[in-house]
DNA sequence: TATCTAACGTTATGTCATAACAATCAAGGC
DNA sequence: GCCTTGATTGTTATGACATAACGTTAGATA
């Protein structure tokens, strides 16, 4: 696995992947966290799907490389991926993608093409501040969200224009 | 059923059960959309439930009351529901709850209570907003939205403090 | 080395959701 | 009224997602 960028316009502005694995390594020696071979393995995956990946496909490459066979073994390095702000759960898609910058801690946002299917983490700074705002509103302390927008893909709009 | 207010601080400026019927009995009217008894039956659970309630929750009712008893009697009312805007869908949860405002069109917020279970729905017109800003920044045309707060309801933040 | 804990793997089960098809019902044209 | 047509409701069966519980292994600690 040598790609070194993305390959469509939609992740233009993102890291590549060799990059955002580097990221994740130095990022879990410096807070001490263990990214064995499952967990490292399972990131490699995700990052190299390039898009979200379900927990059963996950477990089907980790069993197809002698780790274990059975849900659990994809479900833990998943949720301790995610715990650990290397990967990002998508709550629409039953499905996990890895993060596009695992140097510093974020609220993230997924824009979720119809059409074609893609998955890109935008900043989501603003929308976080909103949201929160809107909580403190009703006296709501948050810790933390899920934000996902559903719709067309810049390269899914050209096609349909 | 005759309960005319809800009971709890998190909804003090919510719209009262009744009054959630009477709006969406109107809008189903203007819109031509079929209310039907088991949908409505639905929609009055959702509303009593004061919550969020699981599919299998919904499926159990109806099949008490004589409906059908297999879970594509409940997903279709649900999901018909949450189409015409007069449910939502809570995917943290795995949950649906009933639209405080089906009068009109509008993207909600939900507030969920780590501590509590409660759900809230919360104005999202500028947490929308901000997240079709960022969309539009990546050149993604948003559809919908799914936005979801996790934290302490403002009882809970009482009880801890 | 003895001990302790985190991580890994398994079996088994629980929970959520939909595909596919048959029966029924409401509305519009004859 | 009677038939056609599409929406709605019901069923059986299956698929997809997720976790509980327990034994084993591997790393760290004393
Ligand atoms: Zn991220
Ligand atoms: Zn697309
Ligand atoms: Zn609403
Ligand atoms: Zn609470």
């Amino acid at each position: 696995m040598t790609q070194t960028s993305f390959c469509c316009p939609d992740h233009s502005g993102a890291q590549d992947a060799a990059n955002i694995l580097l990221q994740a390594e130095a990022r879990a020696a410096r807070m001490g966290l263990r990214l064995t071979p499952v967990r490292r393995r399972t990131l490699e995956m995700l990052i190299a799907a390039h898009g979200a990946m379900g927990a059963y496909d996950v477990l089907e490459c980790l069993a197809a490389e002698g780790y274990g066979t059975q849900p659990p073994v994809a479900y833990r390095a998943l949720n301790w991926l995610v715990e650990n702000g290397f990967a990002h759960r998508i709550r629409r898609l039953n499905a996990f993608t890895a993060c596009a910058h695992p140097a510093h801690d974020h609220t993230a946002a997924f824009l979720i093409c119809a059409t074609c299917d893609s998955v890109t983490e935008a900043p989501a700074g603003a929308v976080s501040a909103a949201l929160s705002a809107a909580a403190e509103a009703a006296g709501f302390v948050m810790d933390r969200a899920t934000i996902e927008a559903v719709g067309r893909c810049s390269v899914c709009v050209e096609g349909t224009a």
